[in-house]
DNA sequence: CACTTGACCTGTCCGC
DNA sequence: TGCGGACAGGTCAAGT
């Protein structure tokens, strides 16, 4: 569910909330959302502090003054949702508010926090159970498998033009959408950006990168950033299950130019944009403005 | 090897 | 209203 934008908006959101607290307690069940041991819990994270918020592509990390950190990965309908139990704290939620119905059917895990006196929770929701959470030693992070497959940072000053182009080589016999969604070469895209940044440089989602011009490349590049950049700046996007630390729903998607806007006009010519499978994926399209370069129709 | 397709889960929506 | 089937933003193993 949540892509680059969706998980930098709940890293800001979790930088304000977690630092300095104090892991009190920690409940969970689900051994895949959560496969640590209880005893290793139990040694590392209760009774741990909070230090730092980060995130890599669209994971999350959580570092405690244990030496450990908690490695998050929301997949399709992972959440993080913060209460205060502190009445004085802020105005606190309306009372139809998702936070005050935690924890539900589809909590995996329960984290309780205090500082100087306030208690605070943290809830790990996640429908589909894709989502995971892991406990690890802090200086095993950056070896951890998953994380070392990830490519480059879309927002960092160093993804240039030529990294992004020398990136996609390694996927030169793919489709362009097929290349996006692929984390080792640009970590952090996922179905939304893909399709709104295609649709923003005009190509077609089934072009094969080898296809395609280097000047389209280039603006695609040059779209996919300021796409991400706009995104965060709007919360992210809620289809169906993103929400916020606060429980909060993102704006993007009535940003969208053509993500689940089948069958209503392209804002750049008019035609009706239609819904195709590319890559397996569900795949928006406008089909005057993104046409496949040469040969007939896809696959 | 390069690339594509299911499977993992649960919930929802759509057509009959 | 009920039921079957398709589909959902991610990732990996298995398949071509």
């Amino acid at each position: 569910m949540p892509e680059l934008p969706e998980v930098e908006t709940i890293k800001i959101g979790l930088q304000g909330l977690l630092p300095d607290k104090k892991i009190t307690k920690v409940s969970y069940d689900h051994a895949k959302s959560f496969p640590n041991s209880w005893e290793d819990v139990q040694r590392y994270m209760v009774g741990a502090t909070v230090t730092n918020v980060s995130r890599r592509g669209k994971t999350l990390s959580i570092e405690l003054d244990s030496g450990y950190t908690l490695l998050i990965h929301l997949k399709m309908t992972g959440q993080l949702v913060f209460r205060s139990n502190h009445s004085s704290f802020g105005a606190g939620h309306p009372t139809d508010s998702l936070v005050n119905k935690l924890p539900d059917k589809s909590t995996r895990v329960i984290i309780n926090l205090k500082q100087s006196g306030d208690h605070s929770t943290l809830f790990f929701n996640d429908q589909r159970k894709f989502g995971w959470i892991r406990l690890m030693h802090t200086p095993r992070v950056q070896e951890d498998s998953f994380i070392q497959k990830l490519g480059p940072e879309p927002l960092e000053t160093t993804f240039s033009v030529d990294k992004f182009i020398a990136q996609l080589q390694k996927r030169i016999g793919s489709s362009i959408k097929a290349a996006l969604l692929d984390q080792s070469i640009v970590a952090g895209i996922g179905n939304i950006y893909a399709d709104e940044s295609l649709w923003s440089a005009k190509i077609h989602p089934s072009s094969k990168v080898k296809e395609i011009s280097q000047a389209d490349l280039k603006n695609l590049h040059k779209e996919l950033i300021r796409i991400l950049k706009l995104s965060i700046v709007k919360g992210g996007s809620t289809d169906k299950n993103y929400i916020n630390v606060e429980g909060k729903k993102g704006s993007y998607l009535s940003f969208a130019e053509v993500f689940r806007r089948e069958g209503q006009p392209c804002r750049r010519c008019g035609s009706l944009i239609v819904k195709i499978r590319v890559a397996g994926r569900g795949t928006h399209i406008c089909p005057t403005c993104q046409k496949l370069p040469r040969r007939g129709p896809n696959k």
